[in-house]
DNA sequence: TTAAATATGGACCGAATGGTCCAATATAGA
DNA sequence: TCTATATTGGACCATTCGGTCCATATTTAA
């Protein structure tokens, strides 16, 4: 892949009417639409778009290529519902972890430590499906693209509202740019997962950890 | 791709006889491996290996497809080499480089700040090749992962290199640890680049690379 | 001039690609 | 029960994939 985009609107409200609860009588979907989604964002997760196929995708999911091709439209259109749903639990799965978490400055070390947890486990690791996504399609494609910025906002977002915490617990520096901060996070993130998938042992990974932490406060 | 390796030696010693100068006679190679190689090299930088065919392949080095296999082996053995070649390149132009600036830190701060430059740029980023390839490949294939390896610690040691550089003229504390900090600036300049990849503006950029100097001083 | 060695272009390969289409099936409401 | 509406499985599509192979062209050394 990794071309121009075709020149359609790429509103899958037009292709997927999975939006409507029920509406008009007929045969019901068997298959849970999201549970699909959760299987072939975990195969595009660890093998790239280009890098999974339809057989893979039909696999995974066990639908039927009529069935995922009348639900989602196609592959493209099903990876961006995929990169915005995991966007959406990835966000909504931090910002719990966050609020549950006593400190701010604590939480993006866990963060960033969990990084270091793929590097320990013996399997492949698959690192961030937004940041490959990233090195995958660069800008060649304006609807992975905007995909893409949205789920870095919203990484952004939770590292901000952790960073805000922090402040006012007094963990670093009060005239800090939290702004820019945020994004240095995301950054460092982003850094660490790419090192852990070219080989760099937990060790190593829970330096450069150290590091970032240690430039925040 | 991202599968398993084949299970065969992978030396390409044995299917590239362009190792050996001249030796026995017979109608001598029409193409120039190198430009062939940076060729090949530009084209699964722009678009990674699996993005990437055979037809583009020819296209760009201008070889037919009996030479490109005859000389290199297969789009994989090829890509390898332009690993090979990528890592040797970038170390040898960053040591220059270093060699020709006066600060080490004032050298690290320019390396990172060229990924501002590919964020100012209208062209599509190419990041890179080395930390493209490890996102793009993981640890699925034992003989990418080498190769990617082997360009990480070329990275690692032209930045630890400038670090010493950086301690003798007493810009950073003396008691640092060098090994540490040089994995630091390779995560943070691979999460620089995927952020530029993902559409991160340059003024966000810019920032983040003043906060990881930050961190080295 | 001849023989050996190599380069080259292109035909050809089976498999897999993403995608379309339709007949058969199943369900809900009238 | 009948009809409208969906779902579903699989046949089918052209195209492209990476890769093999061979006849031919070209060059060097003998």
């Amino acid at each position: 892949m990794a071309q121009n985009e075709p020149a359609l609107l790429n509103i899958d409200i037009w292709t997927d009417w999975s939006y409507i609860e029920v509406m008009a009588s007929g045969r019901p979907q068997e298959f849970d639409s999201n549970k699909v989604i959760w299987a072939a964002m975990d195969t595009f997760w660890s093998n790239g778009f280009d890098g999974t196929s339809m057989q893979q995708l039909l696999k995974s999911t066990g639908l039927s290529k009529s069935s995922l091709y009348q639900t989602f439209g196609g592959k493209q259109e099903l990876f961006i519902r995929c990169l915005e749903e995991y966007t959406l639990a990835m966000k909504e799965k931090l910002l719990t972890q966050l609020s549950l978490s006593k400190s701010g400055i604590g939480f993006i070390r866990e963060v960033l430590l969990s990084a270091a947890e793929e590097a320990k486990a013996s399997s492949i690791p698959k690192g961030c499906l937004i940041m490959n996504t990233a090195t995958e399609f660069a800008q060649s494609n304006a609807a992975v693209s905007r995909a893409v910025n949205k789920g870095i906002e919203a990484f952004r977002t939770v590292f901000l509202t952790a960073l805000k915490k922090a402040r006012s617990a007094k963990e670093i520096d009060a005239d800090a740019d939290l702004d820019q901060l945020s994004s240095y996070v995301v950054s460092s993130m982003s850094g660490i997962k790419s090192m852990v998938k070219g080989g760099v042992d937990e060790k190593a990974v829970r330096s450069i950890v150290d590091i970032v932490m240690r430039s925040l406060s």
